[in-house]
DNA sequence: CACACGTGGGC
DNA sequence: TGCCCAAGTGT
């Protein structure tokens, strides 16, 4: 849960998250629906896949008991370099270095790292790995991530009330508000798509779960898609609803206009209101479709951005 | 190796 | 507002 994620945000999913699956067997026989569910809000959501199937290769190679070799804790899905050392190091105390986001600044300012750190990530790994402390492999770990999240901050680092500050050559150059050198990124495209909340004659909405792999794998989403250019959204509704679900609708009034960013794009999503009115709808492009009343909407799984269009129904109720 | 992969908070 | 960053991993 904390890859990538600050522990202020993960703390109400974790408790949460034990809560609904105390136990590896637990998550390991639980419905992958319901594990989405519990995670709907955290993103990331191959990690709740992982986590789901890493519980499942446990009951079955490791007879239901977390491993503590690395080599099997790195076989698992999900768990990485960074992960496995963070588990191993702070469980049982072993030797085995880490290198998060904390720890890639504090140590990029150590050696005053030329490059961008993810351009050298050799290095870094290197450097954690010598330092790493053989007496105390849990406590260093843990210090130096905190190192990084209280007094080597990205911003203004408290060098004065730095431990490390006679090693530090960032420091010693007076380079740390230099330092770790930034990626020069590109803007992130922006992409325009049509949303219908399409209705049928008893009162129900349709919804599809998307596919397992790839953005959002497994959350259900009301249907639509991109804008293409020289179409208007209700042009593109109609389209793509015909293409995905294999039915024909009347586009109606606009419900909401949601702007939202993902981590490698923006999108505007432009949501109406449809009606249905021929056809059966198939999971064309999709791996299960649903006519669902509003009130259910709550037990599946949805993104943040499909929660808006939620809210703006209820709100309309 | 570069890129895909969510969301919330800070400034 | 827009950009950066957060207990990174998989492909």
């Amino acid at each position: 849960m904390l890859q990538q994620t600050q522990v202020k945000t993960v703390i109400p999913y974790f408790e949460r998250w034990l809560q609904a699956f105390p136990t590896i067997a637990a998550l390991a026989t639980a419905d992958l629906q319901q594990v989405l569910k519990v995670w709907q809000g955290l993103g990331y959501y191959a990690r709740a896949r992982n986590l789901h199937r890493a519980a499942q290769e446990i009951l079955q190679h490791h007879q239901g008991i977390f491993p503590t070799e690395l080599e099997a804790v790195l076989a698992l899905p999900g768990i990485g370099r960074t992960t496995a050392g963070g588990i191993l190091s702070a469980a049982y105390n072993q030797r085995v270095p880490i290198l998060d986001g904390n720890v890639k600044r504090v140590l990029a300012r150590v050696v005053a790292l030329e490059t961008a750190p993810n351009r050298t990530i050799a290095r870094l790994w290197q450097a954690s790995t010598v330092l790493l402390d053989p007496d105390n492999p849990r406590d260093f770990n843990q210090a130096l991530m905190d190192l990084g999240a209280t007094v080597c901050t990205p911003k203004h680092p408290a060098c004065l009330i730095c431990p490390w500050k006679e090693y530090c050559r960032a420091h010693t150059l007076n380079m740390q508000d230099e330092l770790p050198v930034s990626e020069t990124r590109p803007p992130l495209p922006r992409k325009s798509i049509g949303v219908g909340v399409i209705w049928n004659a008893a009162g129900e909405i349709l919804i599809d779960r998307r596919r397992p792999e790839g953005l959002l794998g497994g959350l259900w989403e009301f249907p639509g898609g991109k804008i293409e250019p020289g179409e208007t959204v209700e042009e593109c509704i109609q389209r793509e609803i015909r293409e995905e679900l294999g039915i024909e609708i009347a586009v109606g009034d606009r419900l909401i206009t949601i702007n939202h960013t993902y981590s490698h794009f923006h999108v505007t999503l432009h949501v109406h209101h449809c009606h249905h009115l021929s056809g059966e709808p198939q999971p064309i492009e999709s791996d299960e479709v649903r006519w669902v009343q509003v009130t259910e909407l709550e037990k599946f799984p949805f993104p943040k951005a499909n929660i808006h269009i939620i809210n703006a129904l209820l709100a309309g109720e």
